[in-house]
DNA sequence: CTTATATTAGACCGAACGGTCGGTTTATAA
DNA sequence: TTATAAACCGACCGTTCGGTCTAATATAAG
């Protein structure tokens, strides 16, 4: 019982993948069953064979990309001896399409309903990337390379920044000249838009 | 035939305010046309009587709420005298739910799809959006209060900043909260978030 | 070989959706 | 008063969707 185990193990693999694909390029209620399907190239009893509903397979996607994106993120930063370099590869991150779900969440939730089971337990894994970038965000004010702002108003500043970045500049451009404008704006976050001229 | 005239066209625009409020609320997807007609309490058919579609209301509701927007900008920074004030007022309209059509917006285009005859019709109105955000932006690096960054990529970053604040801190507070961290974010995103002691 | 189980297929279902259509109401022009 | 057309209604239609179900197949175990 080993062969066909794991033949299906990466079935699920291949759908999930297709899926995301999917789901972050045309959005949730875009994405139907079927599209999904015909990416993976499998039929829709596999498909729910392997995925309780739609919902149950987002968020398994939401959950699995927040912990690869993260455990990526803290492999990469590892070596990074100040905050400001961690920022960067933070931003060349996001610019990426490494965690590409964003449009769709708010979307999901709206679908499914705020006060639904399958919204509640987005909201944990969301809690959870929350968290995490707060503890990021501590990191660099104990460091002293962050003003000592209010620990929650500058985490959510600094992950809504980064996450619309991506968003709008996928209306205008590829990925390359995204981590270039990426890497532009993180140093426009960190020491600011407004010339310094005044000292006031 | 005036009576009649002017009863109609309140209907539309009742139907209008209340599909506003709804897609800013719900995202495009789910709201339904059913949804609509409930909330402006008034039938299926009178409201295919005043739009030619759930496409043609949205795009409508988006020209419409642009032009508003905008208008009412315009009136209230006549009297700044510096760009910075400006961008204060700005960043606390973004807090309110004046053009609250951002997270539908993705969802829409995705949904009709990239190249209908639809998208393109709301591609001309987010240029519109988008050339005016970059004049207002043009003015301030005239006036030297900004950095003199290449102009598109200054836009892209500091409307990306303020439309995404606007979704993002909506999951976590009510309106008013909103405001005030919107006037701190707009501080940080002027004078970096970053600590300025060294100066290597 | 037989049996149990994991996996796959796709026809099928009911619900919900956007949209249509024939008909009704009502203010106004004649 | 009557004719007209704007404004409005809601039953209805075709389609698509998420999801189910039954049958078939492949493989491991006995």
């Amino acid at each position: 019982m080993n062969k066909r185990r794991y033949e299906g193990e990466q079935t699920k693999i291949n759908i999930a993948q297709q899926a995301r694909t999917l789901f972050s390029k045309k959005g949730y209620a875009a994405t139907s069953i079927q599209d999904i399907c015909q990416a993976a190239e499998c039929s829709k009893g596999n498909l729910y064979y392997h995925f309780k509903s739609k919902e149950d397979l987002f968020i398994y996607l939401e959950e699995q990309t927040f912990l690869d994106w993260w455990e990526q993120l803290e492999r990469e930063t590892a070596h990074c001896k100040t905050f400001t370099e961690k920022l960067y590869i933070y931003g060349n991150f996001a610019a990426g399409n490494e965690r590409p779900l964003y449009s769709a969440e708010r979307e999901f939730i709206n679908i499914v309903g705020e006060n639904s089971e399958a919204a509640q337990r987005f909201k944990v894994v969301a809690a959870g990337s929350f968290a995490k970038t707060q503890k990021f965000v501590a990191e660099g004010i104990a460091q002293g390379e962050l003003k000592k702002e209010e620990l929650f108003e500058l985490t959510l500043i600094i992950s809504s920044f980064f996450s619309a970045l991506n968003y709008y500049s996928l209306y205008f451009m590829d990925n390359e000249v995204s981590k270039a404008l990426f890497y532009k704006a993180t140093t426009l976050l960190l020491k600011g838009i407004g010339e310094e001229i005044r000292r006031e």
